[in-house]
DNA sequence: ACCGGTCCCTGTTAGC
DNA sequence: TGCTAACAGGGACCGG
């Protein structure tokens, strides 16, 4: 699943191979790929014709490609793929592939998207609300009128430790929908979520308002140092002509501590790591390190 | 403004 | 063996 450091990688791998290629062709092989797009398939497709993308940006899990005035937003969801290829790497087509963007040097970037929940959008720019610039690899402080809500993740910058803090203690739920929570910060999905309460010994229950500021800065710590580690593991692992969203990570296999781990033993102290439903979805623990709060918050 | 529940979508797997 | 149901999950959206 992409998160942030899977959503990075991908940035960089667009920035090293595809600035500076002009978009000779678009093919938009699934309308709903480009749902997000405001005037419709045709419209995204003649946009795009002729165009060079210039800058390679990301925040939180969206990502985006500065073409002249717009944005070209992408947004993986559970499964995309951005695959950049060469001229003649032709090779199998993937039954997913959604759009195709040919290059004037024959290569292309192909959208693929066997889940469906990623999208393809061109999109105005506004400024930030803090006028700082708009994510990692940005220069200027705008972001996409779709990414306007989003906050800044914990690998930004320009990001405010203090006033993250304050504002996580302000709310009124589960330290792990708030870690979720996009809009108060963004990046983490259930992986890391998991992997980070495990590191900071707290439940996912954990009312946030009873949390002190030492056990939210451990949290939020902890998150920022597992996507550093998944990030260093990924960003080896694809050669230059090849992004892939799925291969990018090796760090899975290796590194996970209670994400998926159900049954396995904890390695601080032992005890079977269990999965519990959560939110229509899961959450892994170990029941001993993060025990259960008595008022627990979903 | 915040909070939590529902739905979107498709391939894989578990269970009857 | 063959079917159905559950499951994976980011985020838009909506009602409270």
């Amino acid at each position: 699943m992409p998160e942030l450091p899977e959503v990075e990688t991908v940035r960089d791998g667009l920035d090293r191979h595809l600035l500076g290629r002009t978009i000779v062709e678009v093919e938009v092989r699934r309308d709903s790929a480009v749902r997000r797009h405001d005037g419709g398939p045709d419209d995204f497709a003649a946009w795009l014709t002729g165009r060079t993308p210039r800058a390679a940006v990301r925040r939180g899990k969206y990502l985006w490609l500065l073409v002249d005035d717009s944005a070209l937003v992408a947004h993986l969801g559970m499964s995309g793929q951005l695959l950049v290829r060469a001229r003649g790497d032709e090779g199998a087509e993937s039954p997913h592939l959604r759009v195709r963007l040919r290059l004037d040097d024959g290569g292309r970037l192909d959208f693929v998207d066997q889940r469906t929940f990623g999208h393809l959008a061109v999109r105005p720019l506004v400024p930030t609300s803090d006028g700082a610039p708009g994510g990692h690899g940005a220069a200027d402080a705008v972001v996409p009128d779709l990414v306007a809500h989003i906050a800044r993740d914990l690998l930004d910058p320009h990001g405010d430790r203090a006033a993250l803090v304050a504002a996580v203690r302000r709310r009124r739920t589960g330290i792990k929908r708030a870690l979720l929570d996009q809009g108060l910060v963004s990046g983490i999905g259930n992986i890391y979520a998991d992997e980070a309460l495990w590191r900071a010994r707290l439940h996912y229950a954990r009312p946030t308002d009873t949390l002190h500021r030492p056990e939210v800065e451990r949290v939020l710590d902890s998150a920022a140092e597992v996507m550093r580690a998944a990030l260093a593991a990924g960003g080896t692992s694809f050669d230059a002509l090849y992004v892939n969203v799925n291969g990018a990570s090796g760090y899975f296999d290796r590194s996970l501590e209670v994400y998926g781990q159900q049954g396995r033993a904890c390695r601080r102290c032992g005890t079977p790591i269990r999965r519990e439903a959560f939110m229509n979805r899961s959450a892994h623990i170990c029941p001993h390190c993060q025990p259960r709060p008595r008022h627990g918050r979903y």
